[in-house]
DNA sequence: ATATGTGCAAATCCTTTGCACGTGC
DNA sequence: GCACGTGCAAAGGATTTGCACATAT
């Protein structure tokens, strides 16, 4: 999705919910769509400081979830202490596979993921709302050095 | 497994890791077999201090990684701020379902996984360690009463 | 005008850690 | 005996929150 379309939708939302458009509040949303790769809170502060010095840790805090209910960003969370983000794509039957030697991270499409989760939740008396699928692996050819090639990339 | 079986591939895990065998994690490891749903490190804490009053938090949040490491405990991180634990079954290939309402936990055999981490990770030159899937839910007769049935009951 | 939103700093929650003492091997 | 394990309390890191001020509507 282009900024501009995220940041029409964005507006769309807010109003509707009766939350109010502010320069903060787009500031964030400006720089989550200037991120290429997932990340944290605190990578999202500073880069919406770059764009609105005034934005704080706590509006930005306040702001993802807006952000993710919204579904204009998406949360992951694979268990390493701090919740990533990513600007949303269309898709939400996506896994994540996790190098664990370097810390990438790669987002796979997994169609049957949504089918699982309506066959299983029926089964139980539920309706699903979200499954997610995680997959953590190591560097196969590097494994046994130890090390990663891709180490320092801290993805 | 087991308490008995347990406490004995405990023993020989610690031994052939050069690890001791205290009175403590004993205490820790007959606690958590005696769980009979999902547990967190402090409620772990308690039933074993019930068993050794001895025990303290950081001995049950150091043991928790040698139970895990040692297949005799699964970790399951559903997000919710805090670990949560379970005596481990043979079968790795489980995915969770969270009913959101009441926070319910069923453990649900998953089969696929196992083979869509092996399949999708070497198409990236990965070796997979493990796999994660979970699906959140809502309970379908009592969404529309926005509260379940079973909501004090917190698995 | 007024209900919301904001920044700041303190608080919270789970988990980890430094240190001096205790204990399995 | 000595290295490893333990309890305690303090530290740590991510996230949340109370409050007085600012601002969108």
């Amino acid at each position: 999705m282009s900024i501009v379309a995220a940041r029409k939708k964005f507006q769309a939302y807010l109003t509707d919910q009766g939350l109010r458009v502010t320069s903060q509040r787009l500031a964030i949303l400006e720089a989550a769509f200037a991120q290429t790769k997932h990340f944290t809170a605190e990578q999202l502060l500073d880069h919406a400081r770059a764009i609105d010095s005034s934005v704080s840790r706590a509006t930005v805090y306040r702001t993802l979830p807006i952000m993710t209910e919204s579904a204009l960003v998406r949360e992951v969370d694979i268990g390493s202490g701090e919740k990533l983000y990513l600007p949303a794509t269309n898709s939400t039957q996506v896994a994540q596979v996790v190098c664990v030697d370097c810390n990438r991270i790669f987002e796979i499409s997994a169609p049957f993921m949504e089918w699982y989760g309506s066959t299983v939740s029926s089964k139980l008396g539920l309706k699903p709302v979200s499954q997610r699928l995680q997959v953590s692996a190591n560097c196969i050819a590097f494994h046994e050095h130890r090390s990663c090639p891709n180490r320092t990339k801290q993805a």
